[in-house]
DNA sequence: AATAGTACTTGGCCATACATAGTACCTTTT
DNA sequence: AAAAGGTACTATGTATGGCCAAGTACTATT
């Protein structure tokens, strides 16, 4: 049990919720997906990346198309679906209702240390 | 791929925070820790609880004592070592970080859409 | 002695993040 | 045209942690 494995842990399923709102902000290939990751600090790699955008397209939360590039293979760019927008929106809820109560936790702390 | 899930998945690593937390304001039992994280709505059963203590406790980061009881069996009371306090301080730098990146993500989504 | 309640334990299941290796396609170089 | 390099996506196996469910052990009540 070190840290950097806890905080491994803390990423799961946040990931998810980032995606989904990279992608609602319009078409996006993966790449664009890693760097705009990179740009938040949120260190990603491909092997997360990639089997996670199947697992949401096997889900029906979000599609694709492929547009071909002028700098190698073609390259699969998302979109939301209906579904994947209302699975947002949960998401969105859940994420705030976490924070929340892990502030209520955490800040009784500091009023009483 | 349903809400539930990813609600589940979205508290891994993060309970291990918060147990952290509680128990380092000072000696709590397991049945504390349930009332304070069913308080703050934080949705955690037994199963999920006395495993994380085990491992903690495996881990150095906690120690604890029994303290008998009058109604009941012995219960063991938990409280942060010196290790388990660093860690503590690690998670919370840990934790503002992946705030601060979802926000960064989250935000942009707002002032474009 | 039997029952009910509290506290803790254990084994198995599932989903996700990651590492690593591999496939396929395109462009550039020679 | 063949080789080399880069980009994009795929596939497999491992580890971890949350959860369910059943079980053990102790105490107090009836």
């Amino acid at each position: 049990m070190n840290l950097e494995n806890t905080q491994v842990q803390m990423r799961k399923g946040i990931l998810e919720y980032c995606i989904l709102h990279i992608i609602s902000r319009g078409e996006v290939y993966a790449s664009d997906m890693l760097d705009e990751l990179t740009a938040a600090r949120m260190i990603v790699v491909e092997g997360t990346l990639y089997p996670l955008l199947t697992r949401l397209k096997n889900a029906g939360l979000v599609e694709y198309k492929w547009v071909e590039s002028k700098s190698g293979p073609p390259r699969k760019y998302y979109t939301l679906t209906e579904t994947g927008s209302h699975f947002l929106s949960g998401l969105t809820e859940t994420w705030e209702e976490l924070i929340h109560s892990t502030n209520q936790i955490t800040q009784k702390s500091k009023t009483i240390v």
